[in-house]
DNA sequence: TCAAAAGTGTTCGTTATACACCCATGT
DNA sequence: ACATGGGTGTATAACGAACACTTTTGA
């Protein structure tokens, strides 16, 4: 089966860049490329939009068939279109993000590509097709969009934290997704003034030192 | 020449939403369409992006073609890619704006277009395709990056004033831009705050009013 | 003298940022 | 006792929003 037009097309594909907390830090999923170009690379999961398929739902799809992953709230970065990105024809690329929760998450052993894993963000190996920009741009968006507004993907960093859950714990899900150190002080008032915390009048136990206060949330 | 493809490829186009002041008043610059579907409709002026350029460099060339209009900063929106958005084929457009002055610009009779012209923004014309809610997004954004930060966009503005103004006539633009009015004292210290004006020590002259002084500005 | 536009400061609330010491516990 | 992380308050600066009266001119 072949299609043919009366003007060359381009192919279109959506590429996802979806973030997670892991260990602490903050980790990208990548997967490894099972063709040509840039075969065994790795690279941002995404492909091909189907033709009856909404943008957002293919960047669903190919994340599910390439990883695994499903059910992510995406929202979409932008379009990259640079001639040259793809060695094989001319692609453009609709990126989108997300921040999930990847602990129980299980990383389906890639029907559609040689393996899929979470890389730290500051030990990524190199990248396939501009995908390092891609992902740049993205990992800035996120920075932004976790502390400026209270937003769907704010609320994602509670996601990063048990069910019952110290100030520190949040400070530190904070401090990863930002990429900076804030100030307890000052944190602890953001937080108390942004969200809606509930002290449970429970202390850790167990801990080497001082009991910490344990709070949950409620949106 | 036909362009053969082993499997579906969707159109590409580039869309772009070029907004003006024309007598106080928003205008935004629409063409009507010359061919089917669509055909003698106004849309916001865009076309197929070519194998070998760049998407921003699509949207660029689309527009002078298409209205004469050359030399315009612009900003990607974002891509829209509703399946059946175009009842031809699948199509996938990136859409761009910007914010230009209008008054010495001549439209181009319009070789790739039946007809060109600026709309009021509050009297809009049925538009084909998605091109409402595409123009909705821009118009938005527009008003954002006008005062939120001091930008390219914001820069912009003041194309819509003469060398020498008052500050009564750049709050008139930046209104405009905003799409609500502006408090006169806070407008004067938010202004002088944030360019830099220069102080003229002239006065209008032949306004039936008490005259007003005029500054110029640098960036 | 009147109509019309020009010009001018202060207050308040919110937000971001900087900063230092005591407390409770386990070892 | 000490090491370690938990916990707390104040001061300042910047920003946005609200708000009313006097001044200057032409008609």
């Amino acid at each position: 089966m072949s299609y043919t037009y009366d003007y060359p097309h381009p192919a279109v594909t959506a590429d996802i860049c979806i973030f997670s907390i892991r260990d602490g830090k903050l980790h990208v999923l990548l997967i490894k490329r099972l063709v040509d170009p840039f075969k065994d690379s790795w690279a941002i999961p995404g492909g091909f939009i189907k033709m009856d398929e909404d943008l957002i739902d293919g960047a669903r799809r190919e994340l599910e068939e390439e990883t695994g992953v499903a059910d992510v709230p995406l929202e979409q970065l932008g379009a990259y279109g640079t001639p040259d990105r793809d060695p094989r024809e001319r692609v453009i690329t609709v990126a989108f993000m997300a921040l999930v929760p990847s602990d129980q998450m299980v990383l389906a052993a890639a029907t559609d590509a040689a393996d899929a894993r979470w890389f730290d963000m500051d030990d990524l190996p190199k990248l396939a097709f501009d995908h390092d920009r891609i992902l740049a741009d993205a990992r800035e968006r996120l920075a932004h969009k976790v502390t400026n507004r209270v937003t769907e993907t704010a609320r994602a960093a509670f996601q990063f934290l048990p069910e019952k859950f110290t100030l520190a714990q949040a400070q530190a899900v904070f401090e990863t997704l930002k990429g900076e150190d804030l100030d307890k002080r000052n944190f602890r008032k953001w937080i108390a003034a942004n969200w809606d915390l509930v002290d449970l009048k429970e202390k850790t136990t167990g801990g080497r030192h001082r009991p910490a206060a344990l709070y949950s949330v409620e949106f």
